[in-house]
DNA sequence: CCATATGGTTAGCTAGGCTAACGAAACGCC
DNA sequence: GGCGTTTCGTTAGCCTAGCTAACCATATGG
């Protein structure tokens, strides 16, 4: 393969990037409430809407048994509610609670917080490249397979 | 909150995009013969060069015990040599083996390889756009990182 | 020389991922 | 209508990866 071909440095750079970005958003969960996976399975249904068990679970890229357990616990601390599917007894419907939202919201202003604090301080140049690598980014991964998640 | 400035607005796409781009990824690494933490550490020695435990947990931002193991994990596979410290007894030397490196190299290959394919189609001024804020986003860290402020 | 700090390990807990196996319901097709 | 197959969700059991607490051995500074 092309060694070190623009796209190659680029794809190098960009992959350091978006694993120091998260590794640093990581320390801020600490204070979240509830573990990841359960924060960003709430956070579908929050921004994405309510669905099943089975595709919450894919748009997660989670097998169903981990979603059942993630599930379970959401429940339990009063995050997300289920309801029978109107014509398939054998499925349910998932929707957060206000509670479950109010979280989110919580949890989410703290990541968010953080990276702006990170951002402080650039100029408005930088600041549009930021935005503008995000939205080729982006447009780049919905191409390259329709994702659809959150 | 839910005031919408240029920084918040561009911190949410950001943090959406990066999250999208190691989701997508992570399902690359499901050929890895290795887990990530594993693979996270082993990449460091690699490139980052040899280093004692206690600073390998601390360039993974993980605690100590958690390297312990980690570290255990990849001297059992044959990935990763430890020696002891020249002057510090209680401490040793963590260096990767020509396997480790092998294996390393595959991976982060197939990693890159799949970022590649994704940005394969952009146009010279869209890679320099990428290329671009990844290293504004890597400066911005290691100002972040060092200034322990807020 | 002793108190304290540091490097690493062990034990034990939690979260989050997986597959295999299952029951119940839905579907498809005679 | 019945029967095989598929799909929805759960349970059980295993693995990785994170943590703290407690510990031993060694360094280091008064």
């Amino acid at each position: 393969m092309a060694r070190s071909s623009p796209t190659s440095r680029t794809a190098d750079r960009l992959h350091s990037a978006a694993i120091h970005l998260l590794r640093r958003l990581r320390t801020v969960d600490v204070e979240a409430e509830v573990g990841p996976a359960r924060l960003s399975a709430l956070s579908v249904l929050v921004f994405g809407g309510e669905r099943s068990l089975s595709e919450l679970a894919a748009t997660e890229q989670v097998a169903t048994p981990t979603m059942s357990r993630l599930v379970g616990a959401l429940e339990t601390d009063g995050l997300v509610r289920r309801r029978p599917h109107p014509t398939d007894k054998r499925a349910m419907i998932l929707s957060p609670t206000a509670k479950g939202r109010r979280l989110l919201e919580r949890a989410r202003a703290r990541r968010l917080g953080s990276v702006e604090s990170m951002l402080r301080g650039l100029d408005r140049e930088e600041l549009r490249v930021l935005g503008e690598a995000s939205e080729i980014l982006e447009r780049v991964l919905r191409a390259d397979r329709s994702d659809a998640s959150r």
